[in-house]
DNA sequence: CGTTGAACCTGTTTGC
DNA sequence: TGCAAACAGGTTCAAC
């Protein structure tokens, strides 16, 4: 589940616990999310995490050899994937997947029950094309470039925000919860929209995903924090996940519909369907 | 350019 | 209780 608050939550808490250690050893679980696990495996240990930057949902640790050219841990944590330290004392959880011994005497533990995440191996200029491919960070988006983005697309408004090439960050939850504050059906035409309401889309988003980044994110089920900690953001959730109860505006039933392949949840009355604005006009 | 549905995997919840 | 279906924060690919 993990989206840009979640993400960012977890590299904040991760940093102090890795930067500056070496990693002295490295044992593999299941590894067929792995780009290339046999370099993993080979290369880490050695390395020195210099540091870790989250770029929309995935993050990357940059590691230092005394010998060998800089390489980036690359890590994507899909749906249910989790890093975090250890002592070598507490038990393994179940579908613990990569641990790094450091030499600080702990343990880094990558664990993921469904393994749609991906780790991998890059080399800086491999490293850049992956960086590249992703899109704009939602967080600091300027008004025109946003515009720019959005306003010429004739997709669904939902599945632009989901789409990792135009935003990097955004998921299902915050897809959700910003187009709900923002007034606007999530199967509304992108270019059809009014530009002074996406830049309302645009604003609401902003302060969303930083108001989450202080509780610390959402946890639905099974997000933790570095410190395996949940989040709090759930509780100010107004649309995800609340089919047939009142909307927090009107009182309206919230509706659930798919979207871009993903449940999408609306109130139907302050997020008028595309349809009904159509014959609204006609009249 | 777009959309849809399936696939990848495990675990939990819901419904009969 | 038991079992099957539906669903889950994500991405990718083929087919239309």
């Amino acid at each position: 589940m993990p989206e840009l608050p979640e993400v960012e939550t977890l590299v904040c808490g991760l940093r102090p616990h890795i930067t500056g250690r070496t990693i002295l050893s490295v044992r593999l679980g299941k590894t067929d999310f792995m780009d290339n696990p046999a370099e993993i495996e080979r290369d880490l240990p050695g390395c020195k995490m210099v540091s870790i930057t989250r770029h929309g949902k995935f993050f990357s640790i940059a590691l230092e050899t005394p010998e060998s050219p800089p390489q980036r841990l690359f890590v994507h944590l899909g749906m249910t994937g989790h890093l975090a330290t250890f002592a070598p004392s507490e038990p393994e959880e179940k579908h613990t997947h990569l641990v790094a011994s450091l030499d600080d005497g702990r343990e880094l533990r990558y664990t993921d029950p469904r393994r749609f995440g991906r780790i991998a191996l890059f080399s800086p200029t491999e490293f850049q094309k992956v960086l590249a491919s992703n899109g704009a960070e939602p967080l600091d988006i300027s008004s025109v470039e946003f515009q720019r983005v959005l306003g010429a697309r004739h997709a669904r408004i939902k599945a632009l925000l989901l789409d990792q090439h135009v935003f990097g960050g955004i998921g299902n939850i915050y897809a959700d919860e910003s187009l709900w504050r923002a007034r606007i059906h999530p199967a509304r035409i992108a270019a059809r929209i009014h530009p002074s309401r996406l830049e309302e889309l645009r604003r609401t988003l902003q302060r969303l995903l930083r108001e989450a980044i202080l509780l610390r994110g959402s946890s639905i089920s099974d997000y933790r924090d570095a410190d395996g900690q949940p989040g709090r953001f759930q509780l100010r959730h107004r649309v995800y996940d609340r089919e047939g109860k009142p909307c927090f505006r009107c009182r309206v039933a919230i509706r659930r519909t798919t979207v871009a392949g993903r449940s999408s949840y609306f109130c139907p009355r302050c997020q008028p369907s595309p349809s009904s604005r159509r014959s609204r006009r006609q009249r």
